[in-house]
DNA sequence: ATGCATGAGGC
DNA sequence: CCTCATGCATC
């Protein structure tokens, strides 16, 4: 570090994912907390794999530090960076990030580096909007079209990102343009590079693979007390105190009895499942746009723009989803905003509480200006007075021998369904709800299966990849007894 | 984020 | 009994 200040953040050289992955960052401030005893992430209900990381400079700058052994230089104040995530903040700073070849991160404050009379003209012209320009290869042009969300005192802006083309974080202003060390041109020209407020389609984020059964025969810790979870009260009504392994060879003998044909659900077996896709599903189908007269692609981007609100204001899904239900109108809870934001809903639920969504925002956000607290967030859950049956939770023995039916036979007929609650030991109603729920899920998550090949690296287009892995629920034949 | 439950609407 | 939209509870 010499007189250009700058910052540099030691990748692995194998990480696919410029700088802070989301993951990486939530790993360090998890981190930090446990050092600092203090909460930075501030956010404990969202976080996740998937979805974007809103972080204020402090806690970049702690991230950052935590990282290296460098120092973050003074003067650098704003902005960061991601691998598809998240970026942020604070208005009136600008830096050119770059990575090179050996996964470092740099970050360089323009400020520092630039006349400033450039700057100060720039700031002049944007008001307070931060600057975010990002130079280097494949990982980052990865990043173009990325939108940060802004806090500004005008409310809160959306900034897409864009890449140079270009190898080398040597940029310099010429002009009071900026130009390519490289001398390549640069595209798309620099104003719309330097500032776009459309909101453009974001990077995809990073889901879990959630593997469809786990196949897992139970390890000796696994005895009968967990056949049936009692979440610690052995008073309440649950259904299966009594269910125990007595001869576990029975079961054994059943699950092979029912002769596992898959290990796992071939892609061609999943074509024919959507009676009501998702919308992700759809969108991946090519093409279409409207179905069943939703503009889903209205709908991907008001679900992004969405979360990136909903995150930027620091707001939990649960917090939404308890001020909706303070609000007039319909509200959503927790778990709608969740497959909301996922897209993991049907057009048509999409269609009825985007509505709903939108309204609220737009109502949070101008409370959010004014300093103050969206309406509801604050309230807790008025007791729900109705009594709900308590979630079985099945044993991984009687879930892999249901998985493994459930290859076989989607839709088991009624007699079959008793047969299997006798043989496992539970309700009839429950094993059939169990088929319900499975095929219900079966179909939303024929998307989580696809992102195995390539969701980073590869992708160029920047289209969703597919790849469906499940079987066909038609198959089988409905029937009722 | 997701597994099981509930209830509406429908054959 | 099924599908579908949703939610509570739990992972």
């Amino acid at each position: 570090m010499d007189a250009l200040p700058h910052m540099t953040v030691d990748i692995e050289a194998s990480q696919q994912q410029i700088a802070l992955s989301f993951q990486q960052a939530s790993n360090l401030m998890q981190t930090m907390e446990d050092q600092s005893h203090s909460n930075i992430s501030g956010n404990t209900n969202d976080k996740g794999p998937s979805g974007f990381q809103v972080m204020n400079t402090q806690q970049v700058s702690q991230a950052i530090q935590f990282v290296g052994q460098n120092h973050l230089s003074q003067g650098w104040n704003g902005l960061c960076i991601q691998g598809g995530q998240i970026i942020q903040q604070q208005p009136q700073q600008f830096a050119i990030v770059h990575t090179n070849a050996a996964g470092q991160l740099t970050c360089v404050p323009l400020i520092q580096s630039l006349p400033i009379s450039t700057i100060a003209q720039s700031q002049q012209e944007q008001s307070v909007m931060p600057q975010v320009i990002l130079t280097s290869g494949n990982y980052m042009q990865s990043l173009s079209g990325t939108q940060v969300l802004i806090p500004t005192p005008q409310g809160l802006a959306v900034q897409q990102l864009l890449t140079l083309p270009m190898t080398s974080p040597m940029v310099s202003f010429q002009n009071g343009q900026l130009v390519s060390a490289q001398a390549s041109p640069v595209q798309p020209p620099l104003g719309s590079l330097i500032y776009s407020t459309q909101p453009q389609a974001l990077c995809q984020e990073t889901q879990q693979e959630q593997p469809i059964e786990t196949n897992q025969l139970m390890p000796s810790n696994n005895d009968g007390s967990t056949m049936c979870s009692t979440q610690g009260n052995s008073s309440s009504n649950v259904t299966h105190n009594n269910l125990k392994v007595e001869n576990p060879d029975i079961i054994a003998s059943t699950v092979a009895s029912v002769t596992p044909i898959f290990s796992t659900f071939t892609p061609e077996m999943v074509q024919e499942v959507q009676d009501q896709p998702t919308i992700n599903e759809i969108s991946r189908e090519g093409n279409t746009h409207i179905v069943d007269g939703v503009d889903l692609k209205e709908i991907k981007e008001f679900a992004k723009e969405f979360k990136m609100k909903r995150l930027a204001m620091g707001l939990t899904q649960t917090q939404v989803g308890l001020a909706l239900s303070a609000t007039a109108g319909p509200a959503y809870s927790q778990s709608a905003i969740c497959r909301f934001e996922k897209l993991d809903i049907t057009p048509k639920s999409a269609q009825k509480i985007k509505p709903v969504l939108e309204k609220w925002m737009k109502e949070a956000e101008e409370s959010y200006q004014l300093g103050r607290p969206p309406n509801g967030v604050h309230i807790h859950s008025p007791e729900h007075t109705k009594k709900r049956k308590k979630r079985t939770s099945f044993s991984n023995q009687a879930v892999e021998y249901l998985n493994e039916y459930f290859k076989k036979k989607t839709h088991p007929t009624g007699t079959e369904i008793s047969g299997i609650a006798h043989q496992l030991g539970y309700d009839r109603e429950v094993i059939r709800i169990w088929f319900c729920n499975k095929r219900q899920a079966l179909k939303n998550a024929v998307r989580l299966t696809n992102k195995i090949q390539a969701p980073r690296s590869g992708n160029p287009s920047g289209t969703i990849p597919i790849a469906p892995a499940l079987p066909d629920v038609s198959i089988s034949t409905v029937n009722a007894s």
